[in-house]
DNA sequence: ATTATAATTGACAGATTTAGTCGGGTATGA
DNA sequence: TCATACCCGACTAAATCTGTCAATTATAAT
């Protein structure tokens, strides 16, 4: 069980977007020195999640990325589900795909809950959280150092 | 965010220990043929679910594996964190696995909810409670064919 | 003791994923 | 028109995962 780096970056990516944003675009060449991800891994990322619709990309000069909608109108499992394709798969492990229900269904009520668990625990946290989250960590930093 | 398939195969061969059981041990190679399930991946598993203490070996002929304890206090966390390393691992990005806290622990809090949920969800599990559901759906698949 | 059974161990190969690179585009605003 | 910034697709090196194979060791029944 674990969380992809892909969707850990993107999130990063997005709470760096909203704290260094007033609302003008964001290059993600900035993003990319703030977080020290590479660049053109970042714009694979910010691809998916302009398409899905988590932020708009302004183009020319001073372009760069806004959020699409508020912060906390976006949800850390709509952030995951854009970059990965699933929040939860499970493999059948049926050659063709489809589920035989011969001994796997057994466990699968199992999977099927946890991956619920999971993506309310997700929806329930917004990218406004985090970046409060951010604010204060980085004051905190300021001040003890 | 996935389960591996090794944490998929390690509920169902419990299960089926447990539903094909009757105090007496199971060989894994009967596991291996009711859940059609590699007998050598088996015996990987196996070695690892002994060595954290969720099934007893039993040498020799008519040996096999039992359950070290009652199924009821048997919970999924237990018996994945057996088999993986870790429920949900977190990748710092640093060389020497340390934490630096420079823009990675903004977002870090999210994950570690995350675990703490995934955790306490599969905590609430019991293979008892898996087993009954193999019980109920054998019975189901035994009426409708 | 012999033999059959079963667990133990380690090496290894194939497939998949991941993280990141590269080289070209194309649209936009100053 | 020109620099800036996004867009696209192919490609790769490394890591991880999954599953297999072979050989060995331990146990208990006969």
């Amino acid at each position: 069980m674990r969380m992809s780096t892909k969707a850990q970056y993107a999130v990063r990516a997005l709470v760096s977007l909203n704290l260094t944003s007033d609302g003008r675009p964001v290059s993600i060449k900035e993003i990319s020195q703030i977080e020290k991800i590479s660049l053109h891994y970042l714009e694979q990322l910010f691809v998916k999640l302009r398409r899905g619709g988590i932020v708009n990309s302004v183009r020319g000069p001073g372009g760069g990325y806004v959020l699409a909608r508020s912060a906390a109108d976006i949800s850390m499992d709509q952030v995951i589900e854009t970059v990965e394709e699933a929040l939860m798969p499970l493999s059948c492990m049926d050659a063709d795909g489809s589920c035989n229900c011969e001994a796997e269904c057994t466990t699968q009520s199992v999977w099927h809950g946890l991956g619920m668990q999971i993506r309310s625990f997700l929806a329930s946290v917004s990218l406004e959280d985090l970046t409060n989250d951010g604010r204060r960590q980085l004051a905190c930093r300021v001040a003890n150092i």
